[in-house]
DNA sequence: GTGAGATAAGTTGATATCAACCTATATCTC
DNA sequence: GAGATATAGGTTGATATCAACTTATCTCAC
C-alpha cells in the first residue's frame, strides 16, 4: 500500500500545454488583444474598448447587464471598464427612465465620432487577420469560440 | 462633395459582434477562466496560476522569457504574475549562474505538491469540456487558437 | 580591456478581471 | 400595502495585463 506518489511527471507538463483549450484560449486573447491594440492605438483605443463602444451602438442604448452578457463578461468588470470612456466623455451612463435599478449606457457624440473612425481601421486589421488564417477556416473557429463564450 | 458620414450604422455594429475574431477571443477566453477558476478554487490556484506553474514543471527550470514565450505573455506581465506565487513559498526565482541578467524560476516541493493536488482536478474537469466540445471538433478548435496565438 | 550595442529583467502607472460583499429598486405574496 | 424575495448595479481588494522607461549584464568589435 503505497501512498501516490506526491509529485507529477514532466509528461503532464506536456499534456496541459499541449491539449488544455484554456490555455490555448488565453494565449489567443492575449496575442490577438496586444495586436489590435497596436492596430487601435493611433486611434485612441484599445481592443477591449473598440468592442464596447460597437456594443453600444444600437438604436436603443442597452442596459448593463445585457452588454455584460454579450461581452460575456463580468458585470463588475463591464463597471470598471465604462470608468475611463465615461471620463473621457465618450460614454454615458443614466438611469433607465421604467426601471430605476437599471443603468442605460450610450455613446455620446463625440463616442460615435471616434468609433465611426475606429472601423475601418478595424476592418483593414480584420481582413488582413483573416486572409492570414485561411488555412484554418475562420469560419469554423469563430463557431469554436462562440461555443467556449456559451459555457 | 460630401463629407464622409461622421458615424456609423447599427449594421457595422452586428458585422463586428458576428465575425471579430479577437471579441469572439476576448469572449471565450473570459468565459474559459471563470469555469477553469472555478473548477480549481477547491485547490487554491486560478487556472492561470495552474498554466504557468505547469510550464515550470520540467527537468531544468526554465528562465522568464521562455515561460513568457510557452504562454504568449509580456514579460512584465510575468513578472507581476510570480508575485502572489513567490508570496505563497510555490515558486522561486534565482539568478542563473551562468548568465547574471537571467532568472531561473523553479516549483518548490510544495509548490510540485499543489501542482498535483490540481492535475487530477484539470483533467477532470478538461476531459468533461472535451465532451461537451464533440460538436465543435475540439481538436481543430485548438489548432485554431494555435494560429492566433503565433500572430 | 573598453566602449557600443544587444539582451534579460524590474518598475511604474493605467486599465482589465473577478469574487465577495453591499445598496437600491422592483415584484410578488399574503 | 407590508414584508419577503428577486434583480440591477456599485465598491473593495486582489490579481492580471501591457506600454514606457530604467537597470544590470553580456557580447562583440576594435
Amino acid at each position: 500500500m503505497t501512498e501516490p506518489a506526491p509529485e507529477i511527471g514532466h509528461a503532464a507538463t506536456l499534456r496541459v500545454r499541449d491539449s488544455c483549450l484554456c490555455l490555448h484560449a488565453q494565449r489567443a486573447a492575449r496575442a490577438l488583444a496586444r495586436h489590435f491594440d497596436d492596430i487601435l492605438r493611433p486611434v485612441g483605443l484599445t481592443n477591449g474598448q473598440f468592442s464596447l463602444m460597437m456594443a453600444l451602438n444600437r438604436p436603443e442604448p442597452p442596459v448593463m447587464g445585457q452588454v455584460a452578457d454579450l461581452l460575456a463578461m463580468d458585470r463588475t468588470t463591464l463597471t470598471a471598464c465604462l470608468k475611463p470612456l465615461v471620463g473621457r466623455g465618450l460614454v454615458t451612463a443614466s438611469v433607465d427612465d421604467r426601471d430605476h435599478r437599471r443603468r442605460r449606457i450610450a455613446l455620446t457624440r463625440s463616442g460615435r465620432q471616434l468609433l465611426a473612425a475606429a472601423y475601418p481601421v478595424w476592418q483593414a486589421a480584420h481582413d488582413a487577420l483573416e486572409g492570414r488564417l485561411r488555412a484554418h477556416d475562420p469560419e469554423r473557429l469563430r463557431d469554436g469560440l462562440l461555443a467556449l463564450g456559451r459555457l
